[in-house]
DNA sequence: TTGACAAGCGACCAATGGTCGGTATATAAA
DNA sequence: TTTATATACCGACCATTGGTCGCTTGTCAA
């Protein structure tokens, strides 16, 4: 891209793209912390310090990035939510989907979660927002099913909670083991559904 | 402590208490980030470069903090098993422990969720250890559940993985909602065992 | 009295995230 | 055509960071 270039908007997200898409790979490999600047704006062949004319800190990249993540990953849960009708069948479609996708960008799982409280307020008002628009949609899902009458009443949030969390103990535990990822999906849903008890 | 005095065994684990406890604060307070190990060596009025007599990395003093933490659960956990014969009550009470511990340092569990992976390999086995130590613990509760015909036949492993992470989900929440932790850990529990279907 | 040893520390190091002022150039206005 | 503006891009620089090193200071055993 010449110097005296003015980008257009498309462009710019163009561009930030291109910095987020490098900056993960490298999240992945070598964590967030250990990715140092230099290293990405390497890695998009740029100065260092143009990389600050498209994100104001570090902390923005990635949490730009996981933004971009979970807004997609609720746009699809909504997708999934208005074709399904059966709220079991739902969530198990949404939760596979939300696997699916944390598979592809383990890096943007970390993030997903959990609450990160040393970053700047702002940051975490940002993820706090999207997260919640996310779980959202997971709960009206456990809504429906309240209201239908297949589920019983409980907390739709607390519940929203636990089921999107538990994606994370699955990711943990799929990487080290010789069972299934869909098989710990279907045996974690089974319980959320109908619990240990016999 | 006088400049040419060796420290017994028993006293260089006070020196580290005394700074694993001031450390904590810190972390609890900004964040494990921002904490930097000057401010630590003010805490607890030593030279910076004397905490590394005690800590080879900053590291290791949270994995250190968390190693213990855990391990204490563990050992909680295990009496808690020994004493309660009745496997729902006895989850349930170590599940209330885990919270109590969880509260008091989350800013800890939160950070060592989203980037122990990225933890050198050293670490990252320490901490592996140690959690998988205090898991089989609830584990084997709900083994006992399943050979007294109790619980169904589950995935152990999943099942615990599961139901500790969750307590991570009540800690989320705890801080921005009115609803009892004592209540959310119950609804979790009855979602644990029962499920959410009618 | 002396020698070994270790707690503690100040000075230092390379690397980091971030800032700033300047340069080069495409477009818009004259 | 010339001029002015806007801006992508950058090198040089900064304070701070985690971590190291070698010295000082004192204790204790011989």
């Amino acid at each position: 891209m010449p110097k005296g270039i003015m980008l257009t908007l498309e462009q710019q997200s163009q561009r930030r793209e291109e910095i987020t898409e490098a900056a993960l790979q490298l999240f992945d490999k070598i964590g967030f912390q250990k990715t140092s600047m230099r290293e990405i704006a390497q890695a998009v062949k740029m100065g260092k310090s143009s990389l600050y004319d498209f994100f104001k800190t570090k902390d923005e990249i990635v949490v730009y990035a996981v933004e971009q993540g979970i807004m997609a990953a609720a746009r699809a849960a909504k997708k999934i939510a208005a074709e399904e009708s059966s709220p079991e069948e739902c969530l198990r479609k949404i939760m596979y989907q939300h696997l699916r996708f944390t598979k592809n960008n383990k890096s943007i799982l970390l993030w997903l979660n959990t609450e990160d409280i040393y970053l700047d307020e702002e940051y975490q008002t940002r993820l706090q927002t999207v997260r919640q628009m996310y779980r959202n949609e997971v709960g009206s899902v456990i809504e429906d099913g309240i209201a239908a009458g297949i589920f019983r009443k409980t907390d739709t949030a607390l519940a929203a909670r636990l089921l999107v969390n538990s994606m994370l103990s699955i990711a943990y535990v799929s990487h080290s083991s010789s069972v299934l990822l869909e098989d710990m999906l279907d045996e974690t849903i089974r319980i959320f559904l109908h619990g240990v008890m016999n």
